[in-house]
DNA sequence: GACGCGTGGCC
DNA sequence: TGGCCAAGCGT
């Protein structure tokens, strides 16, 4: 097996199911065949077609790795552990998988399945949200592993916490390794893993202002490089508070800020939107404005664009965003 | 070491 | 509906 897919593969399967996966490493590895068509390409194009797949800091750091081995290394994947941990975007998991996968080295690829299986098969009660945890299960995996079967090792062990070793409801009849499981002998199998209790959401209010101008253009915006959902398009989000009198005004004062006093014709949405991130829960009210004709707002230092609704297809926007085109009945 | 970072499926 | 879940990594 190629390294370089494998390792596209491992990065897109992190937090992400595979059959979210399959069209997205089929469609990526058509652009981009080799490191160097990776190494190249205009980053934002990368973003296009990561769009939809979620935690787009994995795409970014793809691609950034990706020249860093073009470049330091000749466009050979490094075959050490240690090495390929300075990798950006490569860290403990796809490190393993890496190794063990593409190169046949007896090393562990320890994710949530792993730990899944093993903390069930040896009553292992430490917390696998706390990130120490994951060494001990790669020392116990050390002591595992076979020298020569790495590969059909690591991947069988993930393959059994995907299908039979299931977090709710395991199967555990259909388990070949049930005989030896210490949880099971118990009857203790849904004990385990043991994990700490997340937060709950935080809940934020935004009002999108759709503004078209004269020529039926649409105002865009790039969101920071860094942070959530970095480098994406949007329609301009404004926060406000809970309340839904403020709507209109907040679009209103929006514009003010960005163009100074416009004439525009405005229109609320009655149907809102709302997007549940892992730490975040966004309430989106659309509100849509078309400037009247004969006025040409202009746009100050800000990364900001005028698009005509057939551009849109270009720019990567993130499910939120496509969740308020909807409702504002553009075509994307 | 704690926290930030997406999305879709399931019950 | 809301909470939980999924093949983690960078800062």
């Amino acid at each position: 097996m190629d390294p370089y897919y494998i390792w596209i593969s491992e990065v897109m399967l992190q937090q992400t199911q595979v059959d979210t996966v399959i069209p997205y490493y089929e469609k990526f590895i058509t652009h981009y065949p080799t490191m160097h068509a990776l190494a190249q390409a205009p980053q934002e194009e990368v973003l296009k077609h990561w769009e939809g797949l979620g935690y787009y800091s994995r795409a970014r750091n793809l691609q950034a790795g990706v020249r860093e081995v073009v470049e330091n290394y000749d466009a050979q994947i490094p075959s050490d552990r240690k090495t390929l941990l300075n990798v950006k975007g490569i860290g403990p998991y796809t490190a393993g998988a890496i190794l063990s996968i593409a190169y046949q080295k007896p090393e562990p690829a320890v994710d949530g399945n792993v730990m899944r299986v093993l903390s069930r098969i040896f009553q292992i009660d430490e917390d696998i949200t706390k990130a120490k945890t994951r060494k001990t299960f790669e020392q116990l995996v050390y002591t595992l592993i076979p020298e020569d079967d790495a590969s059909p090792f690591n991947q069988g062990l993930m393959e059994l916490g995907a299908l039979i070793c299931k977090p709710k409801t395991p199967l555990c009849e259909a388990c070949p390794l049930s005989h030896l499981c210490q949880a099971r002998q118990a009857g203790k199998q849904t004990d385990y893993p043991v994990k700490s209790k997340k937060l709950k959401q935080k809940g934020i209010h935004y009002v999108a202002v759709v503004l078209q101008d004269d020529q039926g253009r649409y105002l865009i915006q790039q969101r920071p490089s860094e942070g959530l959902l970095a480098g994406f398009w949007e329609f301009p989000l404004q926060e406000i508070s809970a309340s839904t009198d403020e709507v209109l005004p907040s679009a209103e004062q929006f514009i003010e800020e960005t163009f100074g006093t416009l004439s525009i014709k405005w229109s609320v949405c009655e149907e809102t939107a709302q997007h549940i991130f892992s730490h975040l829960k966004w309430q989106l009210n659309v509100v849509q404005g078309k400037v009247l004709s004969g006025q040409v707002p202009s746009l100050q230092e800000k990364p900001m664009r005028w698009i005509a609704e057939t551009e849109l297809k270009d720019y990567p926007f993130p499910v939120p965003q496509q969740k308020i085109m909807k409702i504002a009945r553009i075509a994307y």
